[in-house]
DNA sequence: TTTATATTTAGACAAATATCTAAATATATG
DNA sequence: CATATATTTAGATATTTGTCTAAATATAAA
């Protein structure tokens, strides 16, 4: 739990999850989408990787980091002992496919 | 975003919201559960409020903190576009009003 | 095998953070 | 008013963090 809020407590990191959304990417890839060095990205992804919000795969000289989406429901746990009702954002819930419940 | 996961990004700070699920408590109430002097907790408890995770009432020569719950909402959206299915724990579901939408 | 590309590791450094003690502020009470 | 209690503010310090440059490692390509 440590490492999970340690890792999303930078903006750069938590734009990464966003980008990798969109797909699986390289090292490279993620890093030319900022204007940190690759040192720096690498240092981020790494946080990234020990809080298992990322996982990595290596295909030739290339690794692919991927959003490791398990991890998030520990979070989404902690995070909703705190909410009022216990009833998150229900203006979404159509979208999500609450309503087959 | 920033201030609130800063906020999160401590044990203690943490352990605080917890604390206050079972009701508003004064600094020094707050400050009996930890291990840390008063000032230490003091500046945990500013930091909480900086985030809107709490909100404090002066009475008398005491101040009461309470959980701020409505912060809380715009954390479990963000966590949730991270989600897989967007379908937060199911299993919890039950205990908390779900089967009424 | 030499060179180029992708990525990480190592080491340095400034800035941010968590903690403490001492002092300040505010309120209550004798 | 003088003293006690509750809490914060100020200042110091050790640790952690984010960033960089330079070097190392690994793979691909010429």
């Amino acid at each position: 739990m440590n490492a999970l809020f340690k890792a999303l407590n930078d903006k750069t990191r938590r734009d990464i999850l966003e980008l990798l959304k969109s797909g699986d990417k390289t090292a490279g890839e993620i890093a030319d989408h900022f204007q940190h060095t690759k040192p720096t990205i690498s240092h981020h992804l790494d946080l990234l990787k020990q809080a298992e919000l990322l996982t990595s795969e290596k295909k030739g000289q290339f690794i692919y980091y991927s959003l490791n989406t398990t991890v998030v429901d520990e979070l989404l746990k902690w995070v909703m002992q705190f909410t009022s009702n216990s009833k998150p954002l229900p203006e979404d819930n159509k979208t999500l496919g609450y309503e087959n419940n």
